[in-house]
DNA sequence: CCCTGATTCGC
DNA sequence: GCGAATCAGG
């Protein structure tokens, strides 16, 4: 694999909203993070702030490398937000792109949902067994709380509280190796057709 | 251990 | 220019 301009292009734009060597490496495929981190260098568009930074700007210091086409007429965003990265964009990264798909099938039904105060119900809770729920309970006591751009593959991916308010986050904790969750929340999500049709009403 | 970016240097 | 190996760190 070589750089081609198509490539570059998606690492540039990949690289300024924040995704990681890692994930860019992914993305393109053929090429390591390590290349990545190279190419980086090489287009020297190292230091990622250009998008904005709200910081309260180094007057002096040592912030003027060779070039500065810092380009002064900058629209000035919003100096609140402290740029989130890119969450509100499209499905950025795979994780952002497995969630939204289907690769996890209860929960997210739930998450899915707009954002309406009244949850419509959810029968995937009268469908989970009595025991893995209790389990589960368990669990999110210890859970991470990671937030939806710190998923990886080796995070559980269960969602936990509602997604419409800021009481909302992933599990966080270690997945099973092949499996988008932890050991507890596999065990709610992929159950046997048996199980789940014995439980119907 | 998982991960991050930074740097070096033979190719 | 490229990127594996390595370094330094979270």
């Amino acid at each position: 694999m070589s750089w081609t301009d198509e490539r570059v292009e998606t690492l540039k734009k990949m690289w300024s909203e924040g995704q990681s060597a890692s994930q860019i490496a992914k993305e393109l495929g053929g090429v390591t993070r390590n290349a990545v981190i190279g190419k980086v260098h090489r287009l020297g568009l190292s230091n990622r702030a250009a998008a904005a930074a709200p910081e309260k700007a180094e007057p002096a210091a040592k912030a003027a490398p060779p070039k500065r086409e810092e380009a002064p007429a900058e629209p000035a965003p919003k100096p609140a937000a402290p740029a989130p990265r890119a969450a509100a964009t499209a499905p950025v990264n795979p994780t952002m792109a497995q969630v939204v798909n289907n690769v996890t099938p209860l929960p997210l039904r739930k998450s899915i949902v707009p954002a309406g105060q009244p949850l419509p119900p959810q029968p995937s809770a009268n469908e989970i067994s009595p025991e893995a729920l209790a389990s589960v309970r368990e669990v999110e006591k210890s859970s991470k709380k990671i937030s939806l751009m710190e998923l990886t593959e080796r995070t559980c991916k269960w969602p936990i509280g509602d997604p419409a308010t800021d009481e909302f986050w992933f599990c966080g904790l270690p997945s099973t190796p092949g499996k988008p969750y932890c050991e507890a929340h596999v065990g709610v999500a992929f159950q046997p057709m048996s199980a789940r049709r014995d439980r119907r009403r």
